[in-house]
DNA sequence: TGTACATCAGTGAACGCGCGTTCACTGATGTAC
DNA sequence: TGTACATCAGTGAACGCGCGTTCACTGATGTAC
């Protein structure tokens, strides 16, 4: 197990020891600075205790990989942020309040891409290809973010669930308001733009979905994915242009 | 637990029942046959199995309602269904394997669906609504099913998730060969037509989702949901002939 | 600057519990004669 | 029809394990003087 260089009396693995330990500097796990330290820490205790926090809920986001939500134990995500299950309840009262954390950072994600997605509004013409390149970009991006998204959108239990689905139509409105600005479609009644918002959302859901579940390397698969997103959006607007209320 | 008795040795249901096994009388746990017995049983060996059988399918499904599969234990789908943890095993290889028959299952309702729908073509200019009743009321009478897709659709174990999402792509493909009946589209190339269903399909979850969380009473917020969705088929096929290929 | 005390992130033992799986078994149902 | 034997769905005890949560604790970091 090497430990890596220094310290007199080192080879202060922890007990439990993180997935992958050290990997430059900072970062990952944590290495919770165990007894008998003689160099001072270069740390607070402030910024420890943030980094542990940030350890846990990557850790969360980690097993997601594997299974859902609400089969994540408390002691293995302890374990794999390099602390005793003891110590988790310094940061999170319960698996569930850890989760609401993760959705709500998990958005905020989500919206920094609406925020890029506004900001470079690109030649006209080819908004539609700009969109959905930012949106697989983000996905890739923020990748455990959007999966856990995905995996307990519909999956896990009903306080999630509810944090979930009322971002979601949060997020579904603002599109509804972005559309607004569109010339052709500012005449429409707030309902009509609403679900044409929400069929724009569903399709992204598929795209995001598809997009994950994409096998690592296929980048001619991904291709296909964008085309059929650009396409599915291009027919949306084609049918938008045609709708008339009522 | 009155066992209640009945037909000689009628009641000839198969060994893999259909997914609503026995319409009126029964229902519930099933009633194992304790010892001591003596007036003899009804039911022959075979159908007193596939009772059991039904009733694990059922309690699982049933336990839906609460987690996500892979959180529920082998244990309390047995006890629900009134045996020993141990007869489990007379009937499954383990939970995956009980889960594999429940992505059948549903998927065998869905189809059911399809049929019924292509069945009542109804009068022209009615097909979209037609299609969203067949749709909703199909989801009511199939909740657990349904309930159980939407959830392990991108939720679970992978073997859920891959045998899932083969079936949706499947259907989806159906549902492109459907949609090429139609004079109009009859023309564009099979990618369209598949990128056109897959946004159907797409519509179609979000629907089903929405119907799935309506609170049980509330006639007027299902209203709105088939009213959405009739207007986002709508808007679909307004786009779909405004499309051409390339 | 040095000292004495407070804070608090993390420890480790202990608990009772439900889990999946094994095993040898029981006794009603089914079958061969 | 009656008897003797085979089948097999379900039993119940037992196992080792990982779980969430409690508790009294430790010792480095932080602060007041």
């Amino acid at each position: 197990m090497a430990v890596t260089s220094r310290t007199p009396e080192s080879d202060r693995s922890l007990p439990e020891s993180p997935s992958t330990p050290p990997p430059a500097d900072d970062e990952a796990p944590v290495a919770p600075a165990p007894g008998g330290r003689t160099s001072p820490s270069a740390l607070t205790r402030q910024e420890r205790k943030a980094r542990t926090r940030q350890a846990l809920l990557d850790a969360a986001l980690d097993r997601l990989a594997e299974t859902s939500f609400d089969a994540i134990s408390l002691r293995e995500v302890a374990r794999e942020a390099g602390i005793t299950p003891t110590a988790f309840y310094r940061h999170f009262e319960s698996m569930e309040d850890l989760g609401l954390v993760l959705v709500d950072e998990s958005f905020r994600a989500l919206r920094t891409m609406l925020a890029t997605g506004r900001a470079q509004v690109s030649e006209p013409g080819d908004e539609i290809r700009a969109a959905v390149g930012v949106l697989v970009d983000h996905v890739h991006r923020h990748r455990e973010h959007f999966r856990f998204i995905a995996r307990e959108r519909y999956g896990g239990s009903a306080a999630l669930r509810t944090a979930i689905r009322q971002e979601i139509r949060l997020f579904s409105s603002e599109l509804a308001t972005d559309l607004a600005r569109y010339p052709v479609l500012r005449e429409l009644p707030t309902t009509d733009l609403q679900t044409i918002s929400s069929l724009i959302v569903g399709a992204m859901v598929m795209t995001v979905e598809a997009v994950l579940d994409a096998p690592p390397g296929r980048a001619e698969h991904e291709r296909e994915v964008r085309r059929t997103a650009e396409q599915q959006l291009r027919l949306i607007l084609l049918g938008a242009l045609q709708w008339r209320p009522r």
